[in-house]
DNA sequence: GCCCTCGGTGTAAACGATTACATTCGCGGC
DNA sequence: GCCGCGAATGTAATCGTTTACACCGAGGGC
C-alpha cells in the first residue's frame, strides 16, 4: 500500500510538502506541484482516510442506528440520508440495532471514534439509553423524542395526519371506524392512534377499545386484524390502518372474504408508499415525505456537527398530506379513471 | 473525551497495562485488573475505534456500494448483510454510487483506509472500473460478474428462474408470451431476458422482438408496458415481468382496462417480494432469497478479508424457486383458498 | 549460588496522515 | 549593508491506540 512517504521520497520532497500540495493547503512552486501530482498519479496514491480522520479528528462519517425495518420505508429514508450526506462529503455507517437497550448502547460504543454524529431511529424505545452518550457527540433522534430537550429530534406529524384522515372518513358518513394499530410501544404507532381518537372525539364519537386492533405494521398483521373485524357483531364500515403495509394486508383479507371495497368497507392507510396507487382499489393514504425525512435528519445532524454540538436543541416535525384515492369511497360517484402513473 | 492515558494515570499504571487488561491480551495481577476496570468504568472510557483500527490496520468495517435502489429488494439485502456483518463484529458503510464509472471510482477511493473490504452491487455496469482497486482489497461483486476471474462474485440464477417460469406458462398452454424487461444494460435484466428466450426456444417457439417491452424495473414502467401490449394486433395471452414491481404495475393497468386476470391475460413476476401474495389476484413469481443474498455476499467477503485476499476466486450463484399463485392461471380450476399469511 | 523461566509491568516505536514552527533564500526598502 | 518579509520547504509533534522489547523480581532446578 503506497503512502504519502512513498510519494515524498519519489518526488524528492518532504511529506509535508506532499500533503500541502495535494490538499492545496499551502504554497508550493509550480515545478514542485507538478512533480508531486505526477508521482502521486503514477504510484496510484490514495490517501488513507482513517489516518486522516485520526489527526483531523473529523471522520466525515455519520452513524445511522435503525430498528428492525418495515419494508420500503427504510430504503427511502436511507436514500434521503445518503443523498444529503454525500452532497456534504460525508459517509454513512448503518447499523440495525436489535431494539434492546443493550443493543443500542453497544452500537453507540462501537461508533466512538468512527463517526462525527449519529442519527438514531429507534421508535420502540424511550431513547433514554441514548442519553449516555458523551455530550460532545451530536445526535438526532428520528421518529422519537427525548424526555427533556437534550437531543435534537425530527418526527412525522403522525397525529395530525391520522386525525385528518379519520376526519375525512367521518365526513363520508362513517360512524364506526376501526383502527389497525402499529407496533406496541412505538412512537409513530402511538401518535397515529392518538390522532384517530382525537378525530372521533372531534366529531362527538366515542372511541371504543374493541375497534382498536393490533397489527404490528406488517401485511400479515393487517390481514389478521381484518379477519377479526369481520367476525364482529356490529361490524364497522371503515378501517384505518396505521401504515400502508397493514392496509394492503387488510385489502387482501377483505377481497378474499368477498367484502366490497369501499361499498361495504372503506379502507385507508398511512405513509403512501409508491405501491399504494397500484392497489385494487387504489389505496387512500396519508403521504409521508419519507425521503425528505432522511434528508432533513442528516441536515440537522450536520448542523450539530459543524457547530460542535453547541447549538440550541431543536424539535422539528415534517407534515403529511392526505391522498384520497378509491379505497375510502370518496370518489364513488362516477369513479374517475386513475391518474396516469409517473414515468420512471 | 477520555483516552487510555487518562485511565492509565488515574489507575497508576502505564497505558500498555491498561490496553492489555481491557483486551485481555497479556498477564496482569488480579489487583491491577480490578483497579483498571473500576477506573475505566468510572471515567466512562470508550476506546477510540479509529485509533485502534489505525494501528491494527483492521477497521472491522465493510463497504457496500449500491446502485440506485429498487424498493424493497434493497432493504432486504441490507438486512442480510448487516446481520452477518454484526454477527462477525463488523460494521457496514453504505454508499449509493451514482451509477457512473466516475462515481464508483470516487466511492472506492473514499473507502481506502476505512474498510477491510467491499461488496459492490452495480449491475448496470460491467464493473470494469472496479478492477482499478489495489489487489489487496477484497471485493465481492453482487449481481454482476467481472470479465476475468479477478474478483469474487455472487449472482442470482436469473436465467434458470426465468426459464422455469416461462416454461410453466407454456405448460399452461400459452403460445404468445410477452416480457417486460428490466433496466437496459442491467445484468439481472439481461439474464432474465435470456432465460425467457431460452424457454421459448425449448418449446419450439420463436422469440419476437415486438413482444419484448421496456419496463425499467418500476411499477410505472410495468403499467406503461401493458398499455402498449393491449394495443397490439395479435395480443399475447401472458406477460412475464422481470420483477415484481413491474408485475404490480402491469396488474394495475390490466384491471383498469377491464382485462380479466388470469383468464384473458396471465401475469407472472420475479423476486417474490412479500407483497406479491397480497395482490389481487395473488401474484405468481420467482422467489429470490434476497436476505440470503446479502448474507452470503458478506460471508464471501469476510472469507477474503481473513485470508488477506489470497484465496482462489469464486463465482457463486443463488438459486430461485417457482412460486405459483393465482395470477398465472395454474389454479384456475376450483381456485383454492389462498394460504394463510405468516404471522408477524 | 547460578541460571533460566516466567509473571507482571513499563518504555517507546509504530500506524499515516496534518500542521505548528523553524529554516532557508531571495529581494526590496532604507 | 542591514533588516525584514514572504515564499518555499523541511522537521518534528501530534492524534489514541497496540505491541515488540526490555526490565525486574521471584521461584525452582541443579
Amino acid at each position: 500500500m503506497v503512502t504519502i512517504k512513498d510519494v515524498a521520497r519519489e518526488a524528492n520532497v518532504s511529506v509535508a510538502t506532499v500533503s500541502r500540495v495535494l490538499n492545496g493547503s499551502g504554497p508550493a512552486s509550480a515545478d514542485t506541484q507538478h512533480r508531486i501530482r505526477e508521482v502521486a498519479g503514477r504510484l496510484r496514491y490514495v490517501p488513507h482516510g482513517g489516518a486522516r480522520s485520526h489527526i483531523t479528528s473529523r471522520t466525515e462519517t455519520l452513524g445511522v442506528l435503525l430498528p428492525d425495518l418495515y419494508g420500503e420505508f427504510f430504503s427511502e429514508v436511507i436514500r434521503g440520508m445518503d443523498d444529503t450526506a454525500q452532497r456534504n462529503g460525508f459517509h454513512l455507517i448503518i447499523s440495525r440495532s436489535h431494539a434492546t437497550k443493550h443493543g443500542i448502547e453497544t452500537a453507540m460504543r462501537a461508533m466512538r471514534g468512527r463517526v462525527d454524529g449519529v442519527v438514531a431511529m429507534s421508535p420502540d424505545l424511550d431513547a433514554e439509553s441514548l442519553l449516555n452518550v458523551p455530550s460532545t457527540l451530536p445526535v438526532v433522534l428520528l421518529c422519537s423524542v427525548s424526555r427533556g430537550n437534550e437531543l435534537d429530534s425530527l418526527t412525522i406529524d403522525n397525529c395530525r395526519g391520522a386525525r385528518a384522515m379519520v376526519k375525512h372518513l367521518i365526513g363520508l358518513g362513517h360512524k364506526r371506524i376501526a383502527i389497525i394499530k402499529g407496533a406496541p410501544r412505538n412512537y409513530d404507532a402511538a401518535e397515529r392512534l392518538r390522532g384517530y381518537r382525537l378525530a372521533l372525539r372531534d366529531a362527538g364519537l366515542v372511541p371504543e377499545r374493541s375497534l382498536e386492533l393490533e397489527g404490528g405494521f406488517t401485511e400479515a398483521g393487517g390481514y389478521a386484524a381484518v379477519l377479526k373485524i369481520l367476525e364482529m357483531d356490529s361490524r364497522p364500515t371503515a378501517v384505518f390502518a396505521a401504515n400502508d403495509s397493514m392496509a394492503i394486508g387488510a385489502l387482501s383479507a377483505l377481497r378474499e372474504s368477498g367484502v366490497q371495497i369501499p361499498e361495504e368497507m372503506a379502507v385507508a392507510g398511512f405513509d403512501d408508499i409508491p405501491l399504494a396507487r397500484y392497489m385494487d382499489p387504489q389505496l387512500s393514504s396519508v403521504r409521508v415525505p419519507i425521503c425528505d425525512l432522511g434528508a432533513r435528519a442528516v441536515e440537522m445532524l450536520l448542523h450539530g456537527v459543524t457547530h460542535k454540538n453547541g447549538h440550541p436543541r431543536k424539535r422539528e416535525r415534517v407534515q403529511t398530506e392526505l391522498v384520497i384515492r378509491q379505497s375510502c369511497g370518496a370518489q364513488l360517484v362516477g369513479r374517475p379513471p386513475p391518474p396516469p402513473p409517473l414515468q420512471p
